[in-house]
RNA sequence: GGCCCCAUCGUCUAACGGCUAGGACAGCGCCCUUUCACGGCGUAAAUCGGGGUUCGAUUCCCCGUGGGGUCACCA
């Protein structure tokens, strides 16, 4: 029997992470085992479904990397609903019901409810193992407002009844609909799936994730503010599922080699953002310089000094969003001159060692007067390292008497990459322009 | 409240009766660097409580406590 699995989502909001783990799981478990996919669009609730909120959710999962091989519509299911709806009324496990409509009870309406036989139901799932509930205090529950308008549980079970669906693969939130759904089932005359419940993600505070109390829940979100799909695949794989080893980074190729339902984890685990920028920063360092441009979106006045920028933005940025404020903040400098305060120039300037900076500074530009274009941070750092070495600064004080106001003479930035960096991608003939300018403010 | 599920460092988790309870993220400290970031090294930090079973319990059983889910003519 080949395994099939499905992704069910419900276009009545935006993308959330919670649907996306769960897809991904269903995902991992079916191609791992050979097994097929099936995508679902749950939108039986008219009044609250909406084809954008469809688009964003499939655009949103192949944007992760998740794909299927069948697509479905509740919406566009209505006649096989109406089928099976007349077939367990025919066999008496259903039937019609004339009652005051639940919202105006001065109306009456005619619902399909099951004849619940009231039984216990046991089933096994495979991350917990057996679950008992008792179904009496169910009692004739509705599935249907009307022959033509089935309710969520009617449908799902058919539909996973047609589709041939195997293993059913969702959150711990459906444990208690299970029984309800095998009921269903019976009815029908449809087998029973295997089922596995996954943990729910919680958020800090262990209370059911909402957009509440700040942290972003739509897949959307992450993917704006420059989270790699590669980075919140793996964090979300890792959230209530381990390896069973101390490997942490994942491509989804690997993970569909290395996933199990042993792994599941039974309790709910707690949307860590810290963590997720770290899986997302180790994906971003392992892009190539130019598809970290790429994909990150980065743009700057200068495209080559854009490319020179990359790999310290790869060893500052989390996200990609970080990485293009960097681009206008602290690595500004890199694009523009920058006019550095007076003030600033002179706070590393020992008491006993007044006009320091400024013979620092002219002694600098002429060691870097002599490097070549494309000297690397290492010759910059050889060329300039003996000036600060230099007894006069160590006594008055130290390298930074030195360092500090070339570093701010060239950055004008109290936070930037180091000198020798920063002399090694603007090149020798601009950076004595830079400490010119600055030695003007100092002057003036 | 009824029913159901769950319980190891702050967080994600490993240890499926038996070494000093391991790793990662975050934290802290030191080194590198007189900026920031990166990096290196180190450190602190957990088995919810009480009973059993056992030579021995994080692990198995029971009770308690705590957390979560679910009880729609939503999905």
């Amino acid at each position: 029997m080949t395994v099939k699995t499905r992704i069910p989502p419900s276009p009545t909001g935006r993308f959330h992470i919670g649907t996306a783990r769960t897809a991904l799981f269903n995902y991992l478990f079916a191609r791992q085992n050979g097994g097929k996919v099936v995508f679902r669009s749950e939108d039986t609730d008219r009044a609250r479904s909406k084809k954008e909120f469809e688009d964003e959710i499939i655009e949103g999962l192949h944007w992760l990397g998740i794909d299927w091989d069948e697509f479905s519509r509740q919406s566009e299911r209505g006649a096989r609903y109406r089928e099976a709806l007349e077939t367990a009324i025919a066999g008496g496990h259903a039937y019609v019901s004339r009652e005051p409509a639940k919202d105006d009870p001065s109306r009456e309406v005619e619902v399909v409810r099951l004849k619940n036989p009231g039984r216990e139901v046991v089933f096994e799932d495979l991350v917990r193992g057996p679950i008992n509930t008792h179904t009496g205090d169910l009692a004739d529950f509705v599935i249907a407002r009307s022959l033509d308008d089935a309710l969520y549980h009617f449908a799902v079970v058919v539909d996973d009844f047609d589709a041939g669906i195997t293993h059913v693969i969702r959150g711990e939130d459906h444990i208690s609909n299970t029984a309800r759904q095998i009921l269903i089932q019976e009815a029908i005359g449809a087998p029973r799936p295997a089922y596995a419940h996954l943990p729910l993600i919680l958020d800090a505070k262990r209370a059911k994730l909402s957009k509440r109390n700040g942290t972003a829940v739509s897949v959307g979100d992450y993917r704006d503010e420059g989270i790699l799909p590669e980075g919140l695949v793996n964090y979300l794989a890792l959230l209530g599922w381990n390896p069973g080893d101390e490997r942490e980074y994942f491509a989804l190729p690997e993970l569909v080699e290395a996933f199990s339902l042993e792994g599941v984890q039974k309790s709910g685990a707690a949307w860590d953002r810290e963590k997720l920028l770290s899986v997302n920063q180790h994906w971003m360092r392992a892009l190539s310089d130019e598809d970290f441009v790429r994909r990150g979106g980065l743009s700057a006045p200068d495209e080559a000094r854009l490319a020179q920028a990359v790999p310290l933005l790869k060893e500052r940025a989390r996200t990609f969003g970080e990485a293009r404020q960097m681009l206008e903040g602290e690595l500004s400098c890199l694009f523009a001159a920058p006019t550095p305060a007076r003030e600033t120039l002179l706070a590393k300037e020992p008491k006993e060692g007044p006009g320091l900076a400024k013979t620092a500074l002219e002694s600098l530009q002429k060691a870097i007067n002599g490097l070549p274009e494309g000297v690397s941070p290492e010759a910059a750092k050889e060329a300039v390292m003996p000036l600060a070495d230099a007894e006069e600064a160590k006594q008055k004080g130290g390298r930074g008497a030195v360092l500090w106001p070339l570093r701010y003479a060239l950055s004008g930035q109290e936070r930037s990459p180091d000198p020798f960096t920063l002399i090694s991608i603007l090149g020798p003939k601009e950076s004595e322009i830079r400490i010119k300018n600055a030695l003007a403010i100092l002057a003036g």
